[in-house]
DNA sequence: AGCAAGATCGGT
DNA sequence: CCGATCTTGCTG
């Protein structure tokens, strides 16, 4: 685990993806970006957890789309919804196990599909290593203030029960 | 090849 | 509440 303050490294993304969602809020996203460096308090994520989460895109198996997923932890996960918003996600967990986090909220930026827009994050960025890129990363810049709370996640209620119920998006109350 | 649905958002 | 906008994955 990454304690001193800087990049998470690729251990820190190998936890399970309820783990890594108890842990990410209050980190920061960091984005480089024509030569600026960008940093944002991530506030909300939603986790979504192997083939039998109804919810979890890799409910059906591995595609083309998903097969990032069943990849080892800190990856990115980027693909489009309604034709419009791209989605920001980092796969979890270990090789195998499809796992990965929705990033739906940073301070100042809420909503995710907003974020990408504002961050300038594409289909680029699908597969992307999050210990290596240049471009994008994360950082522990120590105990965040304030607390997690959890809700049920957003806009999958075609996922049925017991899925839609899961309290699997986490969000920091600060 | 055709089609229905979608991890959203902004405007009425 | 509705439309935008287009990829994905299922069906045949």
């Amino acid at each position: 685990m990454s304690l001193i303050k800087g990049r998470l490294k690729r251990d820190f993304f190998l936890q399970d993806v309820l783990e890594v969602a108890r842990q990410l809020p209050g980190r920061y996203l960091v984005r480089e970006n024509r030569g600026r460096v960008e940093r944002y308090m991530i506030l909300e994520v939603e986790a979504y957890r192997g083939e039998e989460d109804q919810a979890c895109h890799a409910r059906r198996g591995p595609t083309p789309r998903t097969k990032v997923m069943y990849r080892s932890g800190g990856l990115l996960y980027i693909y489009l919804i309604y034709g419009i918003h791209w989605m920001l996600n980092i796969v979890t967990g270990e090789e195998h196990h499809p796992q990965a986090l929705l990033i739906r909220g940073l301070d100042k930026v809420r909503g995710p599909g907003r974020l990408t827009r504002a961050l300038g994050i594409d289909d680029s960025f699908n597969g992307e290593d999050l210990g290596l890129s240049e471009r994008i990363w994360v950082e522990d810049h120590g105990a965040a203030t304030g607390r997690i709370i959890t809700r049920p996640r957003e806009g999958i209620d075609y996922a049925g029960e017991p899925w839609k119920d899961k309290p699997w998006r986490f969000i920091l109350e600060q």
